[in-house]
DNA sequence: ACCGGTCCCTGTTAGC
DNA sequence: TGCTAACAGGGACCGG
């Protein structure tokens, strides 16, 4: 599942293996990997051939290649399965496309770069850019201050240099939720997903279901910056491990999931303090925590 | 404006 | 063995 760290490897493959280049083809292999363009795939199509592609910038879990003259840009999310392939030029070694291949963009050096996406929760779409609301750059990799419109409302991240962490703490703090759902909500801080969410507050020490206006400002920083460290190193791993050739991502098998704590980890020890890691069920998905050094809050308690 | 619930989708796994 | 249900979950959307 790509969180921040995994796209950030995205990103960082796109910008090292397809700026400069053109878009020659369009290959479109299931409709509703470009849904959220008005006109499915043929505005998809009649918007991207001929582009060249100029920036690749990444806010939160949303990526995007700006198009030449910086007004549009190809917008990718991977919901949950998505990955971005670059294939090298010449002929295609496998016998047949990948099952799950959805849409495959025709390279002007002969490359291609494939979207495959088991779950199908990813899209690809042409957008229009307009201003950042605050001015300043919009996210990893922009060289300018401009964002996408349907990105406008997503938050800056926590591995932006431009967030205002005080800012978020105030707002986390002024939601009436638990602390999860708070780091959940893209709206507040952007990148965390299920997985980030579980391990960052294991470090902090603090319970998914904590309600957010006991929390004290203190416990709030400690969350986020716990939650930075933790996609950081895992970005740290996952950048030295992906093969130089391709952008390739696949945040459920991959490479990241070596140092998750307690995510996944039911019945494994904590390692602070050798209690079983628990599995709950919350928000309709699984929380994983320490039940010791996570005590669930009792109402009134705090 | 905020908050929580629902739905979208496919492949794998658990259980009867 | 064969079927069904549960599970994985980001984000748009909707009703209160």
């Amino acid at each position: 599942m790509p969180e921040l760290p995994e796209v950030e490897t995205v990103r960082a493959g796109l910008a090292d293996h397809v700026l400069g280049r053109t878009v020659l083809t369009v290959q479109v292999y299931r409709e509703s990997a470009a849904r959220r363009a008005p006109g499915g795939s043929i505005e998809l199509v009649s918007r991207l051939r001929g582009r060249t592609f100029v920036a690749a910038v990444r806010r939160g879990k949303f990526c995007w290649l700006t198009l030449d003259g910086r007004d549009e840009a190809l917008l990718v999310h991977l919901g949950m399965s998505g990955q971005l392939i670059v294939r090298a030029p010449g002929p295609d070694p496998a016998p047949q496309p990948h099952p799950h291949l959805r849409v495959r963009l025709g390279l002007d050096d002969g490359s291609a770069l494939d979207f495959i996406d088991q779950r199908t929760f990813g899209h690809l779409t042409v957008v229009d850019l307009e201003p950042t609301a605050d001015g300043l750059p919009a996210g990893a990799g922009s060289p300018d201050d401009r964002i996408p419109a349907p990105v406008g409302h997503i938050a800056r991240d926590l591995l932006d240099p431009h967030l205002d962490t005080g800012a978020v703490v105030a707002r986390v703090r002024a939601r009436r939720t638990g602390l999860k759902r708070g780091l959940l909500d893209q709206t507040l801080v952007s990148g965390v997903g299920n997985i980030y969410a579980d391990e960052g507050l294991w470090r902090a020490r603090l319970h998914y279901a904590r309600p957010t206006e006991t929390a004290r400002p203190g416990e709030v920083t400690r969350l986020l910056t716990a939650t930075a460290e933790v996609m950081r190193e895992a970005l740290a791993v996952g950048g030295t491990s992906f093969d130089a050739l391709y952008v390739n991502v696949n945040g459920a098998s991959g490479y990241f999931d070596r140092s998750l704590t307690v995510y996944g980890q039911t019945g494994r020890p904590c390692p602070r303090c050798g209690t079983a890691i628990r599995r709950d069920s919350f928000m309709n998905r699984s929380s994983f925590s320490c039940p010791r050094c996570q005590p669930r809050p009792r109402h009134g308690h705090w």
